[in-house]
DNA sequence: ATAGCTTTGTGTCAATTTTACACTATCCAA
DNA sequence: TTGGATAGTGTAAAATTGACACAAAGCTAT
């Protein structure tokens, strides 16, 4: 209703979009979750684009992101960091592209900022398929994408580019994981976003040394294999170890 | 020409503007070109702001940021990276913002989204006092900033971060100093930006071992002390380091 | 029940990197 | 010539990184 209310006393921008850069982790790679802009603009182009909606004149950059992401999933209070503005004047340059802009309210022909948010959810905490809201949004593996409608495909690079520096800082892959994870689904998660392998005994060691992992005493069940212990990220531990002053979460 | 062409043949956007933190380093200390505008503002609130225009309908946000820093100091094919877009609808809450905002033929009371970038430019290559154009700028050490116009001031929080971030995966920092400098001014520049400080001993091992300096046979003249030996980067040998995929140039 | 499959979980050693630390050399100015 | 200021240099201990292989645990199929 705080949410009606904004729509109706605000104006949408024509000139500013937000959209979003939806990670999520199948438990093997990465994958994103994108629209299909259907039919229709498959004739002219890439179906598929990120999500995405013009701001309103009341709302700050964050709060758009935000409102696109919970419109979208029905998510809220998610891990989201700015990728970016990107605005070319031409980066509106296909006929699919109007058709689609016009079906968001949007002026075909104005120039469009857009700012480009990134957010880390548990691809658990969002099934499209059982979504009653948008059922044209699905994930998709990141490397199976090879385009994408306007520029959005240069947004997903610069997207995960700046996953892959902040991961470095932050340790916020645990946004993609469920709340129990096994190590292994950890160290599966780092070679993802870093795109290299990494050693397992050392990747173990060094994430165990960090000491933010608190280790459950409860193993995987119904694995064809031997079963792993559970691990859960541990809030506390990690604000202790910032407020060192540490920031080298880097593998 | 190229330049009025541009502005005879279109708009400015009167919703985003580019805002530039251009960064100096006057050998002690961090610093950052600022627009003093004036006696009227200053009865209101900050008089200092951070350069910056609203963006021409026909130009991507970084030829904007480029025309930005090239109108204000006459330079151009500086290093150049974006920092972000800021946009709360509040952000312009003071009479003396407004009338600011007139000055530059933007409409107070429109909703702006800013796109900010920061610049790293040698210091002795722009002295504001011999520069004919805007003569109301001037570099002021960054720890003197207590207050900016709009939400500048956060902007160039942002930006100093980015600039730390950025120093650790790619050795910028010479974009700062004179063609030839000392071991100790780029000393002294990673201590500035990394608000930290550094062994001597330890910092002049590390950056001679990444093997990206030229030492130069010449001295320093003119100080009363020892002279050091002047360093030039070398781009080449930087070039060859990246290419191995090399990437941590973290202190 | 057993054998085979799959993934978990673990230790060590060498090489490299990091950290801490103090004194002499050189030039200028007085 | 002396004093003041900064440049320039090495070492040893500690911590981190990187490379590497095999036994243990549970499931499945026979």
């Amino acid at each position: 209703m705080q949410h009606n209310l904004k729509k109706i006393n605000s104006e949408l921008n024509p000139n500013v979009s937000v959209d979003c850069v939806i990670f999520g982790f199948d438990l093997e790679q990465l994958t994103v979750l994108l629209i299909d802009r259907g039919e229709i603009s498959s004739a002219f182009g890439p179906r598929l684009a990120l999500p995405g909606n013009l701001i309103y004149d009341n709302e700050n950059l964050d709060m758009a992101a935000n409102r696109v992401l919970d419109e979208l999933t029905g998510l809220n209070n998610i891990y989201l960091e700015q990728v970016g503005a990107f605005g070319d004047p031409d980066r509106i340059h296909k006929e699919s592209d109007r058709e689609w802009l016009k079906s968001i309210r949007a002026e075909p022909e104005a120039r469009v900022i857009t700012v480009a948010y990134f957010t880390l959810v548990p691809m658990s905490d969002y099934k499209p398929q059982a979504s009653s809201f948008a059922k044209n949004a699905d994930w998709v593996p990141l490397n199976e994408i090879k385009e994408l409608a306007f520029d959005h495909f240069e947004i997903l690079q610069s997207a995960k580019e700046k996953l892959k520096q902040k991961i470095k800082i932050q340790p916020i892959g645990f946004n993609l994981l469920p709340e129990k994870f096994t190590l292994s689904q950890l160290h599966r998660l780092y070679e993802s976003i870093l795109d290299k392998p990494l050693d397992k005994r050392n990747f173990r060691r060094k994430i165990q040394k960090l000491d933010i992992l608190t280790s459950l005493r409860e193993k995987q069940r119904g694995v064809p294999h031997k079963p792993s212990l559970l691990y859960q990220f541990n809030e506390e531990k990690y604000q202790e170890l910032t407020q060192t002053g540490f920031d080298n979460f880097g593998f």
